[in-house]
RNA sequence: GGCCCCAUCGUCUAACGGUUAGGACACCACUCUUUCAAGGUGGUAACACGGGUUCGAUUCCCGUUGGGGCUACCA
């Protein structure tokens, strides 16, 4: 990368290039969206998206259809070595299953080097930055000789110090030189749409760099130079960038352009409160996709990670929540994600639906699972495992199980019961299949299935519960289901007294 | 080290100087159910600490402590 431009002025012809404008042109936006603030989500694209990401952007799309504005979407593909489509292509599926839709892009990033470098090229002519002829090497020396070793190192502007000649001279001679912003002496604030007034002062922040050597941008002046050609109004993004704010906004003053509002977004931490990464678990939204977690739900359950609609209401429909939202009621603290309430909220959404609307991913996940049932129907079977599921996937597993009772696996709580009973397990087991045995195909139905089994458990003396419960660790290896009459009617005759006798005969 | 941000139940949060500090998840109990849940009802549980300001502070100010971010020719 860095041979590339050995020995030749990696800027000559630079300075005569237009700015350009990111397309597409502002005539050829659509209406509706020509006013109104402009917003962005701008991801790298690592190749998954994660919750923390997928919140900002949910933020962003909230408030753009709020005010009726423009969301756009910006992939920051300048780190080549990592940048893929296919990394791309991961965010984008994953931002349309949340339903989070943008209005333009995506825009590429890498794509626009020609105006970081024009823009770096205005800042240089204007004086607002300066050529920096320190190697790597000679900028680690002085480091290693500041005072603290190192650690409060600044910058000490010695190559602003350089006369114009020697500059001519040393560019005429193809020394290689980065492009410094001279920060300005001066306070740099702002009014932060969820934090408020945040301030910093310019003679904290160091000289930047804000292009390479090679030529490449550096990504304060990417973000600024992209934010400010596609005409972005609010900045809304995660905290950890709160202290680059004011370098950019330093750079936006001196490229004489308006400065937008900025919303600065806490991150989300793991449940020991450390900030969420990937050994916490799932971290990207295709893991929750993959869990069976409803869309809807999820964005929900996001939207209510570090923000209120300010009324004790949970659960709140696509159209409430752009109507409540505002980012001044955004937290200003870092919130910690619950998978549990993710997953009893996603019960809530399972519970609104009708199985009819579940049985396509329903029907995915068996296939899947390797229980592929393309001629049953499995609305029943949904019907019946529904209202105890908080995930798609549950669903399915359990679907899976009355398919066949083969693939139970024995929960503790099964086992428990198993090991209580003792021999009064495999003894009740034999009274329940001789009392259903006698029951014709014909009659296979919960209420006749519910008397035989009621019959018998009274001929026999025991309670009702002591002759379900075994039938339902049985068939399903737990002892949560549903009302084990309608387990028995949905697995079927055959099957369940075929898997109900294996039971009692077990030896172990 | 320097600069900056943050702080209400275990968790997500409400409160915008005066409340028995409210709701939700989780947990516990009860209730429905001659079987499991779900549901319903109730309960346990919080203003980090210290100074101010004020008639009155969870709320405003300062400090302490504790978290976190940035401090690269990374993004």
């Amino acid at each position: 990368m860095l041979n590339r431009y050995r020995g030749e002025n990696p800027y000559r012809g630079f300075e005569s290039l237009p700015l350009r404008s990111f397309p597409p042109h502002a005539d050829t936006l659509p209406r509706m969206t020509q006013n109104g603030p402009r917003l962005r989500f701008a991801p790298s694209p690592t190749g998954y998206l994660h919750v923390g990401g997928a919140r900002t952007a949910l933020f962003n799309w909230l408030y753009a259809r709020k005010t009726g504005g423009t969301f756009i979407l910006r992939i920051e593909d300048t780190d080549q070595a990592r940048s893929t489509e296919a990394h791309t292509q991961v965010i984008l599926d994953g931002l349309s299953w949340l339903g989070v839709t943008w209005d333009e892009g995506p825009y590429f990033q890498g794509a626009e080097g020609a105006r970081h470098r024009a823009d770096a090229m205005r800042l240089l002519e204007s004086g607002r930055a300066y050529r920096c002829f320190c190697t790597r090497e000679e900028l680690e020396a002085q480091r290693q000789s500041a005072p603290a070793g190192g650690d409060g190192f600044r910058y000490d502007r010695r190559c602003h110090r350089l006369d114009a000649e020697t500059v001519a001279r040393r560019v005429a001679a193809g020394d290689r030189f980065a492009v410094r912003f001279l920060m300005p002496d001066e306070e740099i604030a702002w009014d932060d749409a969820v934090h408020g007034r945040i301030s910093f002062h310019g003679k904290d922040l160091d000289d930047l760099v804000i292009l390479r050597s090679d030529g490449t941008p550096i990504y304060n002046l990417a973000v600024v130079s992209d934010d400010i050609a596609m005409r972005i109004t609010h900045v809304v993004r995660g905290d950890d960038h709160i202290s680059n704010t004011p370098k950019q906004i330093a750079l936006y003053r001196a490229l004489g352009a308006p400065i937008p509002v900025f919303g600065h977004v806490p991150m989300i931490l793991g449940p020991d409160g450390k900030k969420l990464s990937k050994r916490h678990g799932a971290t990207a939204v295709g893991d929750y996709r993959d869990k069976g977690i409803l869309p809807a739900a999820m964005r929900n359950f996001l939207a209510l990670l570090g923000w209120a609609p300010g009324e004790d209401r949970e659960i709140l429909a696509e159209a409430d929540l752009i109507a409540l939202f505002s980012l001044e009621a955004i937290q200003k603290k870092p919130a910690v994600f619950d998978f549990t309430k993710l997953e009893w909220m996603n019960g809530q959404y399972l519970s609104a639906l009708p199985a009819e609307a579940l049985e396509p991913e329903v029907r995915r996940d068996l296939d899947r699972l390797g229980v592929p049932a393309p001629d049953r129907p499995i609305g029943p079977l949904i019907d019946a495992v529904k209202s105890r599921a908080r995930t798609v996937l549950q669903i399915a597993e359990r679907v899976a199980v009355r398919l066949d009772p083969g693939r139970a696996v024995l929960e503790p709580k099964g086992e428990a019961l198993i090991r209580k009973m003792g021999p009064a397990y495999r003894t009740s087991l034999g009274l329940a299949v001789q009392a259903l045995e006698a029951l014709p195909a014909t009659a296979w139905d919960p209420t006749a299935i519910y008397e035989a089994i009621k019959g018998q458990a009274e001929a026999s003396g025991v309670k009702l519960g002591d002759a379900m419960q075994p039938i339902r660790v049985a068939l399903t290896g737990d002892t949560v289901s549903e009302p084990v009459n309608e387990l028995l009617a949905v697995v079927g005759r055959s099957t369940a007294l075929e898997h109900l006798a294996r039971a009692r005969d077990r030896q172990d």
